[in-house]
DNA sequence: TATTGTTATACTCTATAACTATA
DNA sequence: TATAGTTATAGAGTATAACAATA
């Protein structure tokens, strides 16, 4: 398969599909290579957990519509998870029918203990590359995120 | 954004914060670039599809266990797969325990359809970036496909 | 007796529709 | 009148438990 997949990647019309393969495989390996203890966090909930890491703090209609789902749903999602202390909810100070949502200190840490699991596995699977292969995805990593954000 | 991580992943240490951070984003945004019309299977339906296209053949067992779910979830999958006409199911010929599942010519068409689809997006992408971005993306790729195998 | 798959049933997650509060 | 969020209710999807058939 690996054989396959790289004389496939050598032509600009099997690129796209050879990445979008790989990209997928691997994507799919690191969301299953996680520690099946401390997992009292649905997937839906980690996301939004993710996202507010990324995005500081948001409306619950944009954590909605970045999560692609209906705002009732987003509504329970944030209802639980500020139940188990992981957001905060706050009135939007000039429109007053958003609702602002933020990571609480708890929601910042489970997203850092995750992440920090996360990376631990595949840190060393980078060990186990070529000095090589390790130069390649450094390159490549700046590439992938500029097609993510294209 | 990017350059940040760019100097991220300069380091040993930063390469798979970074890489793990730039397959998840490109995985996500392939996922959601799909055509909404041809949403007729699930994405649990459709994942088995996939998974038989690479597989040739299964046992209801093995795909429950690859796609990490109970074997009654995989019955009421496979059998909705089946009444659509994507799959056939026969009993195994030594162990008559056993149910292959194998995918249909219109399961076939199905899954490439969708594949194409998928790569159409991801193509015309790649055709925005410089050749020395190809070339990169081009050695990763088996690169990345290893660490899924690893 | 162990294993494979299925049926029966319950729970979780998400969606649509109706409602409240604010703009 | 339109928009943001919530509540109420219903529909997928998945899980556990119990069962049937085969090894």
């Amino acid at each position: 398969m690996g054989p396959t997949l790289e004389k496939l990647a050598r032509t600009d019309a099997g690129l796209a599909s050879a990445l979008r393969v790989s990209v997928a495989r691997l994507s799919r390996r690191l969301r299953t290579e996680r520690d099946p203890d401390s997992d009292q966090l649905s997937p839906g909930q980690f996301a939004v957990l993710g996202l507010l890491d990324r995005l500081g703090e948001a409306a619950v209609g944009e954590l909605a519509a970045q999560e692609r789902v209906q705002p009732p749903s987003m509504t329970r999602t944030v209802s639980c998870l500020e139940e188990g202390g992981y957001v905060t909810r706050r009135p939007h100070e000039s429109d007053r029918r958003q609702v602002v949502v933020a990571l609480s200190d708890q929601g910042r840490a489970a997203v850092e203990a995750e992440r920090r699991r996360r990376d631990h596995w595949l840190a060393a699977r980078l060990r186990e590359l070529t000095p090589e292969e390790r130069q390649v995805l450094r390159r490549a990593a700046p590439v992938l995120d500029k097609l993510a954000h294209a």
